[in-house]
DNA sequence: TTACATTGTTAGATTAGTCTAACAAAATTG
DNA sequence: CAATTTTGTTAGACTAATCTAACAATGTAA
């Protein structure tokens, strides 16, 4: 069994994975905020336990049981998070660091009531998806909002970034998911976006802001 | 902080604890199935951080700050498991375990938004007090069924063990707590006691149940 | 294509939490 | 009270997870 750190580095491995399923030495070291030998002599570690593949000097990649570990972790992260908001009335900012500790409790049956109580959703509450039991993830292909052009009619449905900082700059322009938005125009020159959507008839959200929102676009 | 291991430590010095708050260190290795070397160690730790009182061959006690942060862990142990029942749907013979596990988690929001849907409960699923926010305890003095005579009636109001095979003993007799018990007569040749209560005509339970099965008498 | 920067590895140290073996103090008991 | 048992301590070792310093390989760019 993973330890709570091995499970946090199998899941920022996951999480950092490119086409290839490579992941570098040096971007887990910033992503899990250790210096490069820590994570050298964690790969060998993981390695050794069957969670990844490693060749001095090359990138990392995951195996498939540390992949479906991964996702497991994920999963229990994301049922947790739309847990505490659905049924425990937090907000979709104040999650994050919770289920960060919870994820790595030992207790299928707490996961399982969890599901079976907000009747097996398949997002959390960010727009990310929840991985299946098996630990399989279906993903989903939304637009960025910077990708948009004027005259669309979008519906927010995730975000790239779920930080508490841009989740609270989010409530306060009362966006949600589920939000739908009319893209008025776009500036040429800073790429910004002018939207309205309900008891805001003109938002303009910038470049740095339309990147991290995923919509699908309202036919 | 005090670490996820040193949290166990301090929850078995309170529960260990005698009338002069007193712990042996053999005890404490027992409790928490580790050498007494290892005990040794961690009392030294405990002691640095100022969580007890530590003198060479002398048994342990807890200091004031380290009584409240126990209780504190406890309450949210005890939280937990009132959660997981009463909002969740668990048997309270599932419980313990998890909670063991998510006792360690920090998240004051957490374990308050637990309290307040619950509608701030001061007991949990075995009888046993929440300490409050401040860490105190209100101690409420029950009796064992062993020391009740034929003829009295009384209500099971908690337990002096809550192992998962006990809970299912009492599962399997549909005792549950606030049962009113009649006590039918005691043998004297093994301090057996026959009840009935709704459903049961006549129950017999062991001495070593009866010491487990905390009461209080019916007018 | 050599120099420089970046990335990755090795070596060696540190801390937390655990162990066993050996020994010492305290408690019990004949 | 002396012998024995129980309890507690010390010494020394081990593993997991981390660090810094030094060095080596790889990649980039003049
Ligand atoms: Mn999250
Ligand atoms: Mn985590
Ligand atoms: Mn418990
Ligand atoms: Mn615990």
């Amino acid at each position: 069994m993973a330890s709570q750190t091995e499970e946090n580095y199998l899941k920022s491995l996951f999480n950092l994975a490119n086409e290839n399923n490579e992941v570098n030495i040096s971007e887990l070291a910033t992503q899990m905020q250790v210096s490069m030998p820590t994570v050298n002599s964690m790969v060998k570690t993981l390695q050794k336990n069957g969670w990844l593949n490693y060749e001095k000097y090359k990138p990392v990649t995951l195996t498939p049981k540390g992949k479906k570990e991964a996702a497991l972790i994920i999963r229990k992260h994301r049922l947790t998070e739309m847990f505490l908001v659905n049924k425990m009335g937090f907000g979709w900012e104040e999650v994050h660091e919770i289920a960060e500790q919870v994820e790595h409790i030992h207790a299928p049956k707490f996961f399982e009531r969890m599901d079976e109580m907000m009747g097996f959703p398949t997002i959390d509450p960010h727009g990310s998806p929840i991985p299946d039991k098996q630990g399989r993830i279906q993903e989903i292909n939304y637009l960025t909002l910077s990708k948009c052009k004027a005259g669309q009619t979008v519906i927010l449905a995730a975000l790239t970034n779920s930080s508490t900082e841009f989740l609270e700059f989010l409530n306060g322009r009362n966006l949600s998911l589920g939000t739908e938005l009319k893209i008025l125009s776009k500036e040429a020159y800073d790429q910004s976006i002018v939207v309205s959507y309900p008891n805001h008839s003109s938002e303009t959200l910038s470049e740095k802001v339309c990147e991290k929102l995923l919509v699908k676009v309202v036919e």
